[in-house]
DNA sequence: ACAATCATGTTTACGGTGTAAACACTGTCA
DNA sequence: TGACAGTGTTTACACCGTAAACATGATTGT
């Protein structure tokens, strides 16, 4: 039988979870260094396996920074949900102003406290439809994008914004914060010091904000 | 751009004008394949020299690339610079939605169409300081943020714009277009035809503008 | 219970890349 | 003319991604 000697950093010539290690492995390249960073070799490195151990759970290195990528976004959506819950507010428009502000003010400043996680997770390898795959969402099954299509349908809902103007808002508010992100991350405006960073956030959430209320 | 010097093909030892030639070959890499598409050997092959030539005028791939993210941008402002001065309105006004108009739909057009360069203009290496450096303007000598800066003063000036709204409006219309400019190239926006992109392009625009000009 | 098979990790090997060091050709200026 | 500075070449190395053959451990059919 099975004899469990119960220790867990299993020294066997298996290892159990390799994918998942090398998942979390690419990650921390990620956070460290960007994309770019996430190289299959040291990956195997820090798990303590060989390079090629990898190509047993990944075509290629593509592959695995596909899946680091997709783990980036889940960390990212994780960060945006709990900002989005935790907002209470007395009546609908404040809810739905709320909601907006909450997902916008975390997306950048996840960018901001995870720069190389953040570009990793938009690299080019996602389109539309995995902006609502489950395994891009964060604990409440939805995904930013979904966060912020339904904090937008909370404005026409509340009769805060004109349903003419609803249609791809979500491109208006999900482009000016993306691009106000990357702006600041490794864009013309990466000197800006944190403080004044979260203040020209604040105000391009107020001026995207009134263009969309706007009559 | 691209202006060819039409240096004669010299058979002799040295090149002539390597360092120019390499950048010309970077810039035609970063076109095809975005920045990481830069590769040093490939460069000094396409002009027909030994590899480590290159090192006698870059000190490295990271300074090469760094040339070839200078001549992208000014390949960028240089079209934008072109649909700016081409506005013709009546008023001051219209003059000023117009400019800012042009600036953002070049902007996001010339992505579309050249998103290996536009990526490549936006390597991590420039500072505000950058922005509004000669080294990056169009033939106008100047950039798109002094362009992007300069539209919006004519919104202030021509009084469509509330003064107050003023400071930092360029980052908001900088942001949201950028941000849609890299949403459409290689996010979740990839896969819009172009007549799409292009009308998602104008309304993201009408959007910031309702924001700035909102009461 | 035991051999066949499958899944997973290792070794060896190759071409491509960036780059350091030493060398070679050419034009310039004393 | 000859020293010298500038520019391109050769040789060499470490590192990367990855293919192919091999080894080991777990699973399963009989």
């Amino acid at each position: 039988m099975t004899v469990d000697t119960a220790a867990p950093p299993r020294e066997s010539y298996h290892h159990g979870d390799l994918r998942h290690a090398l998942v979390l492995a690419g990650v921390e390249l990620a956070r460290e260094g960007g994309p770019e960073a996430v190289v299959l070799r040291e990956a195997t490195r820090r798990v303590g396996v060989s390079p090629n151990a990898a190509y047993r759970h990944f075509a290629d290195r593509e592959a695995l920074l596909a899946a680091v990528c997709d783990a980036a976004q889940a960390e990212l959506a994780a960060a945006i949900d709990e900002s989005y819950w935790a907002v209470r507010e007395p009546d609908a428009a404040a809810t739905a102003r709320a909601h907006l502000r909450a997902v916008g003010t975390r997306y950048v400043a996840f960018a901001l406290d995870n720069p190389g996680l953040f570009r990793t997770a938009f690299i080019a390898s996602s389109d539309l439809e995995r902006a609502t795959s489950p395994e891009r969402a964060g604990p409440s099954g939805l995904t930013p994008f979904q966060l912020v299509t339904a904090a937008l349908d909370e404005f026409v809902a509340s009769g805060i914004m004109p349903a003419s103007r609803r249609p791809n808002a979500e491109f208006l508010a999900w482009s000016s914060v993306h691009g106000l992100a990357m702006l600041l991350i490794d864009g013309p405006l990466r000197a800006l010091p944190r403080a004044a960073a979260d203040a020209v956030t604040q105000q391009v959430i107020d001026m995207a904000e009134a263009g969309f209320t706007a009559p």
